[in-house]
RNA sequence: GGCCCCGUAGUUCAAUGGAUAGAAUAGAGGUUUCCUAAACCUUAGAUACAAGUUCGAUUCUUGUCGGGGCUACCA
């Protein structure tokens, strides 16, 4: 607000001063960096051809200006053409007070009876425990969501289960062939971990039969069409399409297995959805909309039978949507689930949580949704996000080298429990609530390394360095948290209105506005589909908090004045990490 | 080959075209009769390279080098 206010007072300086209308774009108005004096920053280098005169000099006319016509403004200084603008101490006082009467801090309330965007994250396959990959989109995929509640949208959150097609064929087959009729609980492990090893298994066994047909002198297609697990599978997911009760008997049992095993981690992630679409209800769908896009002529068939579309007006090449066989690929399945998702919610927007080797995928369904006179194609976006990678490149389930996500959890949580009971922070408490801090500081540091980054940037993960609990990290924002509770704890309770200081301290000022800054920052990280400015943010503040709990005393200030605003500064800085990091999908203890 | 993305301290991350490029971690040194030392303070260290646009470039353009992704029947 004292931007904006203080953006538009210097366009009327321009005005008044020299008789310009300049435009808004042009303007820039910046935290005053900390080596400077002063709060905001106007930057007078772009009005020059304006004023007509020089940096300094222009600079000096519209301070003296703003001066004049602002009450907030109480001093400036002018460095080359940088004007400083000093915000005076009243003004950042009153600020702290208001927004320790809001409830809900920086939380936007909107239109609360349509529903305005479906947001689709976490997509997991069958045949493959969730990893660390799907960690980062989960976790992304939850805030984002947040976020844009915290802008007053309604969200729904959807996943899209990918649950059929020659892949799950192939665990069903070496279940079927090598598992000895066992579940996961004769054997005692998670359900999705079961069915991904019978998968790695018929891997194995498929290649090992791959060498034998090569070194007999076939080559590539020839060797695979000669494989008998090949066929064998093919076999089975033609069964699958035909409805054949035994092999859908399987498919239901194994899935049912599989979910089981990702509940429970989505359960320990903290994620919820709305709604989960399974290809294998969507995909028939599919089939439906290529067969009319071929009806109309917006496709075209090939001798094979194969449909495809020709995408060379866009400057792309030819897709195929249909197997000569009719089986349908992925692009077909996706048609489906996205005329589905739409007809169930008529969203104003279709988002979609998916990594960016997919761009090349979503900019054709949009273009083929078009063709198929889609309105809402436009209204689909993905939010593209890079891979994680590990210090010794991509992970790669047949190498091994991929992070599983229970694994990695249970890590971090065993990390959290040794150095809580090492700092003898466990001391005073019950096992139960020792328990949830262990897992409220693992979770919270995990989350936080992933979600400081820029989604848009691939980001490396080194599972022996990442696991940490100090400087830039969740648990130093979950103790600060914790700080303040004990400080607020001890200080009782603290009157709406308190007597004013009159002066504040620099870090005091510099917290206050940090605080103000709180709701723009929602605002920018909705529209950026980005909870790492949320984390940067809120890290921000935590660090700014403990300096100066570091060197101000709070209930052992020199005077009452000091002693209240400085809990209610305290109290200020609580409840907006508290808000933060629930953007963030992060709970903060009150004890740690 | 074609298209797209990315190169910032040893490492992991920041920086609407603006001031002396910020943090954290690893390194070196320090702080506890005082509200939680998972904290705080001091110190050293980086824009891959070369041109161009601009009053001003880590940011925009082009080229070189390096890394990653996509590219007609995996999802």
């Amino acid at each position: 607000m004292i931007k904006e206010k203080i953006l538009a007072s210097s366009i009327q300086a321009y005005r008044d001063l020299y008789d310009q209308s300049v435009s808004i774009e042009l303007s820039g108005i910046q935290k005053t960096k900390k080596d400077f004096e002063g709060d905001y920053t106007l930057n007078v280098f772009p009005y020059l051809k304006f004023s007509r005169k020089s940096p300094e000099e222009t600079a000096s006319e519209v301070g003296k200006y703003l001066l004049d016509n602002l009450d907030e403004v109480q001093k400036f200084n002018v460095i080359k053409g940088f004007l400083n603008l000093v915000i005076s101490d009243d003004f950042w006082i009153g600020i702290n007070e208001e927004i320790y009467t809001i409830q809900d801090y920086g939380i936007k309330k909107g239109d609360q009876t349509k529903v305005s965007e479906v947001i689709e994250f976490s997509s997991p396959n069958t045949n493959k425990p969730l990893h660390l990959g799907h960690i980062r989109n989960n976790l992304l995929g939850w805030s984002i969501s947040e976020l844009l509640k915290a802008n007053g949208r309604i969200v729904k959150n959807v996943n899209l289960v990918n649950d059929r097609g020659i892949h799950i064929c192939k665990t069903m087959l070496a279940w079927q062939k090598w598992a000895g009729g066992k579940t996961p609980k004769d054997l005692g492990i998670k359900g999705d971990k079961y069915v991904g090893d019978l998968y790695i298994r018929f891997d194995k066994e498929y290649k090992k039969e791959i060498n034998e047909i090569k070194s007999q002198g076939l080559e590539g297609d020839e060797a695979d069409k000669n494989s008998e697990l090949m066929k064998e599978a093919r076999l089975m997911l033609s069964k699958w399409e035909k409805n054949d009760p035994e092999t859908l008997k399987i498919w239901n049992t194994m899935n049912g297995w599989v979910y089981e095993g990702f509940d429970s981690t989505y359960k320990a992630l903290g994620i919820k959805f709305d709604k989960t679409y399974h290809e294998s209800e969507t995909y028939l769908l599919g089939k439906d909309l290529v067969l009319q896009g071929l009806n109309k002529g917006v496709f075209y068939k090939k001798d094979d039978g194969s449909v495809w579309c020709d995408l060379s007006d866009e400057g792309l090449d030819q897709k195929l949507l249909l197997r000569p066989d009719g089986t349908s690929v992925y692009m077909t399945q996706d048609l489906g689930t996205a005329q589905l998702r739409f007809d169930d919610y008529h969203p104003e927007k279709l988002l979609y949580v998916v990594g960016n080797e997919q761009n090349y995928h979503f900019d054709v369904l949009k273009i083929i949704l078009n063709k198929l006179g889609k309105h809402w194609a436009k209204d689909i976006t993905h939010i593209s996000y890079g891979m994680v990678e590990l210090p010794s490149g991509k992970m790669k389930s047949r190498e091994g080298t991929v992070v599983d996500a229970d694994d990695l959890m249970s890590e971090m949580y065993e990390a959290s429990k040794k150095l809580t009971i090492e700092l003898g922070k466990t001391e005073d408490i019950d096992s139960a609530e020792a328990e949830t801090l262990f897992r409220q500081i693992s979770l919270g540091a995990l989350k936080y390394f992933i979600l400081k980054v820029d989604p848009k940037k691939n980001m490396v993960f080194n599972p022996e360095e990442s696991i940490d609990f100090n400087g830039n990290t969740g648990p130093f924002i979950q103790y600060t948290h914790a700080r303040i509770c004990s400080l607020l704890a001890k200080a009782g309770k603290i009157p709406n209105q308190v007597s004013k200081p009159g002066v504040i301290s620099g870090k005091e000022r510099s917290i206050i506005k940090l605080l103000n800054d709180f709701p723009g920052i929602i605002d920018e990280a909705g529209k950026n589909y980005s909870p790492a400015l949320i984390a940067n943010y809120v890290y921000e503040l935590a660090k700014e908090y403990n300096q100066f709990y570091q060197e101000t005393p709070v209930l052992k200030a020199k005077t009452e004045e000091q002693k209240q605003f400085r809990l209610q500064l305290s109290a200020n800085t609580s409840k907006v990490i508290k808000s933060a990091m629930k953007l963030l999908g992060i709970e903060v203890p009150e004890r740690m």
